[in-house]
DNA sequence: TCAAACCTTCACATCAATGTGAAGGCAATC
DNA sequence: GATTGCCTTCACATTGATGTGAAGGTTTGA
């Protein structure tokens, strides 16, 4: 086995505060292996899977919906966990968590817009000194 | 002057809290009228503006942020504030914002795509019962 | 005129995310 | 083998967004 980093390294990697990567763990976010001394052990994908966090709380998501729907977000469409232990009800929840997404990206989205059209608006009065 | 409402509307017609009225105008994101007696009134543009306010929130954005832009987000694409005042400090400010959203759209929209191609997944299985 | 529903300010509590520091063990290097 | 740097846990502080309650004035309608 290759490529194992201490909660350090990881930190660099990500720009994360180490107090912070204990901190997801603590939150059921993060699940590295324990050297014989205790310390953390990351995986590679660990970097990938820290930036999604980070990007999910950044996006106003909680640590306890992202700790719900994160077992559904590994890349790979291929491997899940057991589709076939997905209960109808789980399903619900991740379709309701997807609106909810969507309904942020609209939000978000609109004032993006309305942010350029802004600045379109200005530029095109030349009022930008 | 018509259609003006006290707090306890304004919560009702948005489902915000009258608590959190007074809070974002404390945070300067609401600038309210006041009755001779002291109370807050409201003009009827407010609803949308508290929508505004809360999907912003919502999306992780801080009061401050919302309040830096929230002048330049006032629907009608006519009427800008002086548009002559904008330096080029706050419209640089503007387009970075625009990216940091962007960034939050781009990272909501892969989780959005994600969970729905694990749902088309499992229903293709026919796993969900 | 009285009650109920509304409003005001002030203050303290909570919760999630994060900062920070202490006290001590482990590792590598000189 | 001592210094330096990284790691551990524990614990308390802070910040932003909220909840909640007290104490008192206002509006409305029976």
């Amino acid at each position: 086995m290759r490529s194992a980093m201490r909660i350090g390294e990881l930190s660099r990697r990500t720009g994360v505060p180490a107090r912070m990567l204990r901190y997801y763990e603590e939150q059921d976010l993060l699940h590295p292996e324990r050297a014989a001394n205790g310390y953390r052990l990351y995986d590679a994908p660990a970097v990938y899977r820290v930036q999604q966090i980070r990007g999910l709380l950044d996006s106003g998501l909680t640590t306890e919906i992202i700790r719900r729907i994160l077992p559904y977000l590994d890349q790979p469409d291929e491997i899940h966990p057991h589709p076939d232990c997905l209960t109808a009800e789980v399903a619900a929840l991740l379709r309701e968590e997807a609106e909810r997404i969507q309904r942020r990206i609209d939000c978000l989205s609109r004032n993006r817009d309305a942010i350029h059209a802004y600045l379109a608006a200005v530029q095109r009065a030349g009022a930008v000194r």
